[in-house]
RNA sequence: GCCAGCGUAGCUCAAUGGUAGAGCAGCUGAUUUGUAAUCAGCAGGUUAAGGGUUCGAUCCCCUUCGCUGGCUCCA
């Protein structure tokens, strides 16, 4: 036996065994545990000094369990709890006895690596998950149905909007006409809200000499996420991890003065890293993908209200998008193992504390995670929840100490002298591929007005109507929006069916009736037949609906 | 990368140690329809790839590739 807690949604056991899981096993085991429930077996605490525990174990044959308590320290008293001939290491506390347990299943099983190292030996891990009663566990159970539903994978596949392709390699996203339209509909609101906030927008190569990497610190610290040299005319050169070092040689293009600063230069950068091969997952971990990226250089003094800046550009965008609640960590070194970041202690220093003085002015609440900065310097990072309460990771705001000092930038100072100054690197959405992969998930396909790729079906009664359909499609698109008119020879409740499924925001019927009174009928995915209007009627609310990038329809879709 | 499982038509899935079948999608034709599937016909597959066992392999074995669930890692 290895370790067996509680976690978020139920509980997990590792055993080491001769031979791994099969399925029926499940089935076998979860009957013994209904059978240990129904015998109602006290469940006894027991507590004893750390070499009692260590015989016991040891006794036992449980090596996993001894090397636990070895971990411990000597004068500690460890709590058994004892359940039948069943007698485990736990902290406890448990249920008075087995027949406290009113709804239990096994979910499925998994290799794990002992104490999460993959140096040490693979366990084979069983979870499951417990509820008070059947009725919760129920819900549990359909709620797992409902993420399966909101697969990006899936609906990116009935969707049609990006695939990967098995012949084009692992990890890399094609997006399809209407991917790429919600992508571009995402990028160009981006750029203008970066325009708003004073950032310059820039393009960057993909390759750059191995040297420029070494100088960056990526070659000694990130060489295990970049893809191999490739010699060109005998010098090295490499496929992009990251887009920073691409910026720092633009912005010391020039002699700069204090008078730029504060620089804000963005890109959507696409970067490739190599990802090993057991991680990839659909358009959520890729090899390359493009990053909504930005670098700030300001002066110190500078640095915490651009931190504040950079803060309130990412609560707009995640509002915008839908996604209304957030958490923030602070991501700091591992103090055990400082040789894995770049720079020493008082530029780290100065940097966290940057980061949170920014968070505690923003009144947002934030926890310390150690082991979670970059190489280059500790983060701000923002996790969201969607609509099914699962968090992601959001925005991510580094302050970098370090890369100013190798690429030794400068600025001329009001004293005429040269100055180091700080660079903020930060995401806002993360990679376009995991954020609208996100958002595919977070909407279950449907789409707010805004981003829906197509976002009017026009559906003709019968071919007569074709003319009327048309007329009405053209002032549509005149108006801007993006319009289908569906002129098949199907039937209408047929042509409906088509756009539900596509996840149309709207319908609109039109024959004879409509056409006599210039009018069209109305069907919303969600809301169903809304009657006929006229149509400047439709589209002034619709513009209204878009103008304000509304989820009203999103919360209707979902009641 | 590691552990386990999976890979059959564009998609979802059947079937079998004896030259693979359905629904949807596609194409052709008919139908002209009032709020989630009109009807008929046609076409579509070296059963992921390579090797082995066998009289014979899609099925059994091995290797490779890819995918899925986890672990480790991560935008």
């Amino acid at each position: 036996m290895g370790i067996g807690p509680a976690i978020d949604e139920g509980f997990y056991y590792d055993f080491d065994l001769k031979s791994p899981f099969v399925p029926e096993d499940l089935e076998k085991i979860e009957a013994e545990m209904k059978k240990i429930v129904s015998e109602n077996i006290p469940v006894v605490r027991q507590e004893v000094d750390r070499e009692t525990a260590r015989k016991m174990f040891s006794d036992m044959g449980e090596d996993y369990k001894v090397e636990l308590i070895d971990d411990l320290p000597e004068d500690s008293v460890i709590s058994l709890y004892r359940q039948g001939e069943f007698v485990d290491l736990c902290a406890g506390p448990h249920v008075p006895s087995t027949g406290y347990l009113k709804a239990v299943k096994l979910l499925n099983f998994a290799g794990a690596y002992w104490r999460g190292d993959e140096k040490r030996p693979m366990l084979q891990r069983i979870y499951g998950t417990a509820f008070m009663s059947q009725d919760d566990l129920k819900q549990y159970l359909d709620k797992l149905e409902e993420v399966k539903k909101r697969d990006h994978r899936r609906l990116a596949k009935e969707l049609d909007l990006f695939s990967i392709q098995e012949e084009g390699g692992p990890g890399l996203v094609y997006w399809h006409a209407k991917g790429a339209l919600i992508r571009e509909i995402i990028e160009d609101f981006w750029r203008k809200e970066h325009r708003k906030r004073g950032y310059d927008i820039v393009y960057s190569p993909h390759i750059a000499k191995l040297d420029l990497w070494k100088t960056s610190g990526h070659w000694n610290w990130y060489r295990e996420s970049m893809y191999a040299p490739m010699a060109i005319e005998e010098v090295e050169y490499m496929l992009k991890p990251m887009n920073c070092p691409f910026h720092i040689l633009m912005f010391k293009n020039q002699t700069r003065s204090y008078r730029d600063l504060p620089m804000r230069m963005g890109e959507l950068g696409t970067v490739y890293r190599y990802e090993r091969s057991g991680v990839l997952h659909g358009a959520l971990r890729v090899r390359g993908f493009t990053q909504d990226d930005a670098h700030v250089f300001c002066t110190r003094e500078q640095l915490e209200d651009e931190l504040i800046g950079v803060l309130e550009l990412a609560q707009f965008m995640l509002t915008t998008f839908g996604y209304a609640e957030y958490e923030c960590m602070l991501s700091v070194r591992d103090p055990e193992n400082k040789a894995k970041y770049v720079g020493d202690d008082e530029s780290w220093a100065l940097a966290q504390n940057a980061l949170e003085q920014a968070l505690l002015r923003k009144n947002l609440p934030y926890t310390v995670e150690e082991g979670e900065a970059k190489f280059y310097g500790p983060a701000i990072d923002i996790k969201v929840k969607d609509a099914l309460g699962r968090r992601w990771q959001g925005p991510t705001i580094q302050v970098d100490f370090n890369n100013p000092e190798r690429f030794d930038v400068t600025y001329v100072g009001e004293d005429g002298l040269r100055h180091r100054p700080v660079m903020i690197h930060r995401t806002v959405l993360g990679s376009m591929e995991r954020f609208v992969a996100g958002l595919v998930e977070h909407y279950a396909g449907a789409f707010p007005l805004w981003l829906s790729p197509t976002q009017v079906t026009v559906i003709p009664i019968a071919d007569k109507m074709a003319g009327y359909a048309e007329k009405v499609a053209a002032a549509l698109r005149e108006e801007g929006f993006r319009v289908n008119c569906d002129l098949g020879h199907e039937k209408m409740g047929f042509k409906i069916r088509q756009a539900q499924m596509q996840k149309v925001p709207y319908m609109l019927v039109v024959g004879a009736r409509e056409e006599e009174s210039g009018t069209v009928s109305v069907r919303h995915r969600a809301g169903g037949d809304m009657g006929a209007m006229p149509l400047d009627a439709f589209i002034r609310g619709a513009k209204e609906e878009l103008a304000t990038k509304s989820l009203e329809m999103l919360v209707k879709s979902q009641t």
